[in-house]
RNA sequence: GGCGCCGUGGCCAAGUGGUAAGGCGGCAGACUGCAAAUCUGCUAUUCGUCGGUUCGAUUCCGACCGGCGCCUCCA
């Protein structure tokens, strides 16, 4: 089993990558904040994650993995208030749609989803742990803040050590009472709004709410325990969010918080970054109501190294709909077939171990797929050639089977209903009969009427198959 | 101003100190009654520009041009 290398956002180099126990990866990534539906670009990173946890599975190691549900922050707040809502109200309905949305980009469940208004006890406990060791305090106006000043160790990860606002710079909104201007708020004292929609829980300090770094910590902390193996995210995260992670867990552990940091690059629109301020995104519903399936945005995603700027512009989409196509139709091909060649064979060995060392080569998806394509050339050539090797065609389903397991790259059948189906099957009859006699102008219009129906058909020496498209 | 990334054919995009993966598209051919699907061949003598190192650079170094991101809303 070749070594897995990952880069690590620490060190900023590609480094062998194992989990502590051998056996399992405890692995935390950030997801999304329920105030509205994510976008392509929150879903990019999400995709990362996904290809992610499924290449370490591929080299044989179990995977724990928790994506919370950030369901109190300002945004929330301010929706809330502006519909007479609690945040309850507002996040319930985000968070279905983020379910649907991550299944239609097949994007496999975590093992933990939790929510942070599910875990303020143990943030809580948290901050009171960091006030205990000295590095938090209690502001005037009722938040509690962490003392940057008091953990040398911060900036290690984003390596801005320099904190001065700088010219070009966004200069930072101060709402709070701070004693530097750095210090990030743990616990914010309750506003009435919060009161309002049900963003305040009581604590020794008052009613007030959890800050944004704290959930992760206290979340991950729980449920993986106080040292991650893998913490993974989107690269805007790297600061100041996971420089705060890892302030807080490990002032108040004094263990390392995470042995090895994951982060995507960006998905850009034309060019820009696609987000909400900039009016450019997309969402998973815009990309049903034109068709576009999941399997074709995880091509598209997989067609660039996750650390790459991925540019959302031009006929990228459409040509990854019709890769997904001819994936789908040799996936179809590969199953109805009745024996392979030696050839066969050989392209699926080659297939396997092109896979695994694209992957576990610092996830090199793009490799991967192009061994996937390099594949389906040579197995089309080696089915149009015949044989009747059940063991060559079984081992070419297998290994099939696995990459795609992986890539889920064949969409799924869109299923006719049976009126539909069966006047299509009484249309191909009649074309059929028509070529019979050779009436190839009856059987030309009744195919070309399937074509306006958005049916294609096949003939072959086995008869005619049709797919809707 | 600080930190970092990127610039490869019409579009998307891998990759390597030794002479350019893959997908889409296009052109031609095989197959087909015709298509569709599939296969075959062709489609960047060249990897932003200019220098440098080297026997040799797209790959290393420098400068420049262009694009993007982060510098407490951010996937």
């Amino acid at each position: 089993m070749p070594e897995f290398r990952l880069y690590n956002t620490m060190s900023r180099s590609v480094e062998p990558f194992a989990p502590a126990d051998g056996e399992t990866v405890r692995l935390y990534t950030c997801g999304p904040t329920v105030y509205n539906p994510a976008h392509l670009g929150n879903f990019r990173t999400f995709l990362f994650e996904d290809l992610l946890r499924r290449a370490l599975r591929l080299r044989g190691w179990k995977v724990e993995q928790v994506m919370n549900l950030t369901d109190v922050d300002d945004k929330i707040i301010k929706r809330a208030s502006e519909q007479g809502k609690s945040i309850r109200e507002v996040t319930d309905p985000v968070v279905t749609i983020f379910h649907e949305d991550r299944k239609y980009l097949r994007i496999e469940d975590a093992e933990h989803y939790p929510r942070a208004t599910a875990y303020i006890a143990e943030m809580i406990q948290l901050v009171e742990r960091l006030i205990a060791n000295g590095v938090a305090y209690l502001a005037d106006d009722g938040s509690v803040y962490f003392a940057i000043g008091k953990f040398p160790a911060y900036g290690r990860l984003s390596r801005l050590d320099t904190r001065e606002i700088q010219s070009g710079a966004r200069v930072a909104q101060d709402d709070y009472s701070k004693e530097n201007a750095q210090d990030f708020a743990l616990w914010k004292a309750a506003k009435p709004e919060d009161e309002a929609c049900g963003a305040a829980w009581d604590s020794p300090w008052g009613r007030g709410r959890p800050g944004w770094h704290l959930e992760c910590s206290a979340m991950a902390m729980s449920i993986l325990g106080e040292t991650l193996d893998l913490h993974a995210g989107g690269i805007d995260l790297v600061f100041p969010h996971h420089e705060d992670e890892i302030a807080q867990s490990e002032a108040a552990t004094g263990k390392p918080f995470a042995r090895c940091w994951s982060h995507g690059e960006f998905l850009l629109t034309d060019g820009a970054k696609m987000a909400k301020r900039v009016g450019n995104v997309q969402n998973v519903a815009d990309l049903r109501a034109n068709g576009v399936s999941g399997a074709a945005v995880r091509h598209f995603v997989y067609s660039t190294h996750y650390r790459k700027q991925l540019n959302l512009a031009g006929e990228a989409l459409e040509g990854s709909m019709e890769a997904v196509r001819r994936v789908a139709d040799f996936a179809e091909r590969l199953k109805d077939a009745r024996g392979g060649t030696r050839g066969l064979e050989d392209a699926a060995d080659h297939l396997e171990n092109e896979v695994r060392n694209a992957l576990f080569d610092d996830l090199n998806a793009p490799g991967a797929v192009a061994a996937l394509f390099d594949f389906i050339r040579a197995a089309n050539k080696e089915l149009d050639a015949g044989g009747s090797d059940a063991g060559a065609l079984s081992r070419a389903r297998e290994v099939f089977a696995m990459v795609d397991g992986i890539f889920e790259l064949v969409p799924d059948r869109v299923n006719a209903d049976a009126a539909f189906a069966q006047w299509v099957e009484q249309q191909l009859e009649e074309r059929k009969q028509a070529r019979a006699r050779r009436d190839f102008a009856a059987a030309d219009a009744i195919r070309k009427g399937l074509e306006e129906k958005g049916v294609v058909i096949e003939d072959s020496a086995v008869g005619t198959k049709w797919k809707a498209r």
